[in-house]
DNA sequence: TGCATATTGTACGTGTTAGTACTATATTAA
DNA sequence: TTAATATAGTACTAACACGTACAATATGCA
């Protein structure tokens, strides 16, 4: 049961920066899973509804009503891929584009604040020990 | 940006680990949420919904339907609180604490087979470094 | 006491998440 | 070429998460 304190940790630390990340991007109207869209289609060409999914995270169940929203807005746009007839691209819209770009540096910054209180050290001491804990839960 | 790498192992370890944990758990039928309330309220007296949802970082607005579907499948049971008339006491029916005395070692033993891929001083390192973001997050 | 304020839990709306089934299209191999 | 299999995305369901509003009850203070 030694592990429990780093259970608990790890859980308590995501949500808080869950909730941390949130607040600040509440103020556009926006949920963390559309902004995780939002900044990860920023400054790339658009791409597979697959790709976007694996880029993020977020399953395609999920994808297909995320994206559906962020249309709905008129961020995102979507198209026929050329190459594959039963996939789409899904991209930003010009509006999508011109929000990436006012609130994606504010973000970061404010992520920036948080994680600047862990040296570069502890930072990619914690990456480490943090990606040996994915492993052993993936194998 | 340096901190990218450390959100994006923090998020996905976060993401392996409830993977990890919900095949296991999905066995009894049971969702991770539910079966952090019989966690919980394993082995202690009743308590009420906020001191519930205190210990387990789930909101009161989540709770009362996680406990409403327990209690329909007989391992939750509630009454007054006799020392408060707006509150009520929640605790596992026998039921509820015979399910959780034969599912809840197993699922530790299953967790800590994963955490035991890292040392004790990893342990304590990943639990340090977490609660220090944690901190910022916080503040 | 009596009123202002805080707390407990429920109701409700929007959105995310995971899983399964399904359709359409691609790919592979016989 | 055709049949088996794999993949992309949608439809749908159940459950969770979070916020706001609300009713009932407590609490603190004038």
């Amino acid at each position: 049961m030694i592990f429990l304190p780093t259970l608990a940790a790890l859980v308590s630390t995501y949500q808080a920066f869950n909730r941390y990340a949130s607040e600040d991007i509440k103020r556009f109207e926006l949920t963390m899973t559309q902004f995780d869209l939002i900044a990860t289609l920023g400054n790339q060409p658009a791409m597979t509804f697959k790709e976007l999914g694996d880029k993020t995270l977020v399953t395609k169940g999920t994808l297909t009503g995320v994206v559906e929203r962020l249309v709905a807005k008129g961020l995102l746009e979507t198209r026929c891929n050329p190459d594959d007839a039963r996939s789409q691209l899904v991209g930003l819209t010009m509006l999508g584009q011109s929000l990436f770009e006012s609130i994606f540096p504010n973000h970061v910054f404010h992520l920036e604040k948080a994680f600047a209180q862990l040296s570069e050290a502890e930072l990619a001491q914690l990456t480490q020990l943090l990606l040996k804990l994915k492993q052993s839960f993936q194998s």
